[in-house]
DNA sequence: TTCGAGATCGGA
DNA sequence: CCGATCTCGAAT
């Protein structure tokens, strides 16, 4: 069940531009951890200038992994539950991720609902956290690199090139007006309705 | 259908 | 203290 995905295939530099770029670019690209994943339908960027971002404060042991190649994973812990799973973009010394806000489930379902203890497609991957415990996750993953076929999380090129649309960010009180959050037009499998 | 609180913990 | 969240129960 379910479509076969073909992942890392992405070429190296993609990533090596400001996350405000990038974002875009990632929405209808495949997330597999383990044959279980989706589409991206629902991203956001986070820069080093950015009063929102985990790297404004300036490099901390967590945050470090935001400086550094682009293509790896940075997740971390939120609200002492979610884990996060970002893409660090931007080139290294340089601080920037997009943040991997919803999929669209297509391949290892019957995995997820087990992992989310959920039957309804939609509960599976629209939210942050929702996919990192779908797709399992984990904190000791951060730092991963994302590009390499064989990794444990794997991002894939695109399957679509959707229409896109532009939007504030959810959930953060600091620089509220960047239209910094990129979701597929009309997908009904967003963690809020854009627009 | 909307609202509010609780869970839970590492980082600054 | 507070957060790039989610869930459940209660009120509407």
């Amino acid at each position: 069940m379910g479509t076969r995905h073909d992942p890392g295939r992405l070429p190296r530099g993609f990533y090596e531009r400001p996350a405000s770029e990038v974002a875009p670019e990632l929405v209808g690209a495949v997330v597999t951890a383990d044959g279980v994943g989706g589409v991206i339908v629902e991203a956001e960027a986070y820069e080093q200038d950015d009063p929102a971002c985990h790297a404004f404060a300036g490099i901390t042991d967590r945050t470090s992994v935001l400086y550094g190649p682009p293509g790896h994973a940075y997740v971390y812990l939120c609200y002492g539950i979610h884990r996060m799973l970002n893409v660090v973009c931007s080139p290294a010394g340089i601080a920037g991720a997009v943040l991997v806000r919803a999929l669209e489930p297509t391949v290892g379902l019957t995995q997820m609902r087990a992992r989310r203890g959920r039957e309804r497609a939609w509960d599976l991957c629209s939210g942050p956290g929702k996919l990192c415990q779908a797709l399992a996750i984990e904190l000791d993953q951060s730092g991963l690199d994302l590009c390499s076929p064989t990794g444990a999380v794997v991002i894939g090129p695109r399957v679509r090139s959707p229409e896109l649309e532009a939007g504030p960010r959810i959930g953060i009180s600091r620089a509220v007006s960047y239209p910094w959050r990129w979701c597929e037009r009309g997908s009904s499998w967003l963690s809020a309705p854009s627009g």
